[in-house]
DNA sequence: CAGTGGTCTAGACCACTGG
DNA sequence: CAGTGGTCTAGACCACTGC
C-alpha cells in the first residue's frame, strides 16, 4: 500500500533538442514497477504474485490498468497466467515448453519422442574475458568469466556440442559437479541456485565445416557441415548473462523457426 | 449494418464424446468475422478498415470488444493501427520492415548498408507436383504448379539461391517476365497481382554441402557449407500456398533470430 | 463456496492526424 | 477542428480452480 505512480512525464529533464514529451501511460508505468518487484525478487520463479485487484489497490489504480500491465508482461513470457488460480512469475523449470530457447527438432517426430537429452560436462572451468567476450557479456576486458562446454546426445548420438561463457560474478560457485548433477534445463539451474533468470536470447546462425576436435565428440566425419548457432541471453533489463556457441548436426534433426 | 453476432456455442452439434461446451468469447466471433472480411477481400491490403465505433455499431457490440478483437489480429501483423489515422490491413509492401520473412543479415552493419538485393530470375517453368510438393502444398498428386529459381545478391556477390514452388491455379498468369518486371518484395507482387496475401510461415533448417551446380551459381568453392532453409508459407485460414528452399551462402551474413 | 483471472459494457478524456 | 486510435475508470457478470 505504499508505492506510489508518478505523473506523466517521468524524467525530470527538459531537454531543448529532443522536443518529444516522452508521454508514458499509466499501464507503462505500472508494467515498470511489476518489472521492478520481478527484478528484485520480490516475487521468485514458479511463486504467484498478488492478485489484479491486490496490485490495483497497492498502485491506486483500477483493475483494468493493472490487467493490461500485466498482459503485456504476460506475451512477453515474464509472468503466466492461469485462470482461477492467479498469476505466476515464469520459470524456465516445470514449464510446459522446457528448453524454451532451443530450437532443435528431430526431423520426424515430436521432440517427445525422442525422450530426455543425456548431457555430458566436457569441461569446465574459469578464465578471462577476452575482447569478444567481455563486449558479448558487457563486462571488462580480463574480468572472470566462467567456461562450460558439453555435448548433447538425443537418442544416443552426439547431435550438440556447445560452449557458454558466463560472468564470473553472479556465478560464483558453478563448478561441472553442480551441473552434472543437476537433471533439467541449466536455466532453471541458474535461476534457482544464482538467482538469475534468463528472459530473451538472440540467435546468429551460420553453416560451417567442424574441425578435427569437434568431429572427434561429435562422432560424424569430417567435411559433415554443421549449424554454428550463436546465442546471447539476456536476463532483466537486457542484461546479456550468457554467451553460447552451439554447432548443431543437422542429419537426423532440424531447426525450427516460425516467422509472423 | 446486417451482420449478426451468434449465441455462445457457434457449433449446433451436441457431441457425447467431447464434454468440453467449446466457449468462444465475443472477441473471437467479432475476430473471426473481421478475418473473413479480410479474407473475402472486403478490405485490401493497404486500406484502411471501418473505424471502431463503426465496426462495433455494425456487429452489435461495444468499442472495447471490437477493440479486443482488433488487437489480436494486429499483434499478429495482419492488421496495422495507426493513431489519429485509422486502422490497415498489412501489407508486405511499402511497409517498415520489407522482407519481413528473411532473416538474413549482413554481419556487419544494418541490412539498409548494403542496399536493395539485386534478383536474377533463373528459371520459371510450370510442372506436375510429387509427392512432396503436393504434400507441402495441400494439393493432389500431379496438380500444375509453378517453379521458380533465382538468384540474390547482396552487394554484388551472388549470397541466396533459391527455388518455390507454388499452386498453379491461383497464380495463373505467372512469367519470369512478371518477376523480372517487379521491383519490390515477391511477396507484394502476390498480393497486388493474384490477390494472395502470405500470413505467416515456418521454417526448417539444416547446413549442407552444395552440389556443383549450386558452386558455379553462387560462386563458391566446393565444400563451402550452406544454410538450407526450407520454407512454408501460409495464406489466411493456414492454407499453404508456397514452398521454397533456400541455399544462403553464410560467410558475410548470417541468420538472425530472436527468442523470446 | 470464495477467490482468481476473463469478458463485456459504457462513458470520459487524451494524443495524434489531417484538412 | 472533427475523427481516429489510445488510455483509464467503474461495475457487472462469467468461467475456472480448489477447498
Amino acid at each position: 500500500m505504499t508505492s506510489q505512480v508518478f505523473s506523466v512525464d517521468a524524467s525530470g529533464l527538459t531537454d531543448a533538442a529532443s522536443a518529444a514529451p516522452a508521454f508514458s501511460p499509466l499501464y507503462q508505468q505500472i508494467k515498470g514497477l511489476i518489472l521492478q518487484s520481478l527484478q528484485s525478487g520480490e516475487w521468485k520463479p514458479g511463486e504467484g504474485i498478488p492478485s489484479e485487484m491486490e496490485l490495483a489497490a497497492r498502485y491506486r489504480v483500477s483493475q483494468g490498468t493493472v490487467r493490461k500491465a500485466i498482459d503485456e508482461l504476460a506475451s512477453g513470457n515474464l509472468l503466466i497466467r492461469r485462470q482461477g488460480k492467479g498469476t505466476f512469475v515464469a520459470t524456465h523449470a516445470e514449464q510446459q515448453v522446457q528448453y524454451r530457447f532451443l530450437k532443435l527438432m528431430p526431423d520426424s517426430g515430436n521432440p517427445k519422442s525422442e525422450g530426455p537429452a543425456q548431457r555430458k560436462i566436457i569441461d569446465c572451468k574459469r578464465l578471462r574475458a577476452n575482447a569478444e567476450i567481455s563486449r558479448a557479456l558487457a563486462i571488462r576486458n580480463g574480468d572472470a568469466v566462467l567456461q562450460v562446454s558439453r555435448v548433447l546426445l538425443f537418442a544416443g548420438s552426439p547431435t550438440i556440442l556447445e560452449h557458454l561463457w558466463l560472468p564470473g560474478a553472479p556465478f560464483k560457485g558453478l563448478t561441472a559437479e553442480r551441473l552434472s548433477e543437476y537433471d533439467g534445463p541449466m536455466y532453471a539451474l541458474f535461476e534457482t541456485e544464482f538467482g538469475v533468470r534468463m528472459v530473451r536470447a538472440e540467435e546468429k546462425i551460420k553453416a560451417v565445416v567442424p574441425d578435427a576436435a569437434q568431429c572427434k565428440l561429435l562422432e560424424i566425419k569430417p567435411h559433415t557441415p554443421l549449424l554454428s548457432v550463436e546465442r546471447t541471453a539476456f536476463t532483466y533489463n537486457d542484461t546479456p548473462m550468457e554467451l553460447r556457441r552451439g554447432f548443431y548436426v543437422t542429419n537426423t534433426h532440424h531447426y525450427h523457426n516460425a516467422l509472423n
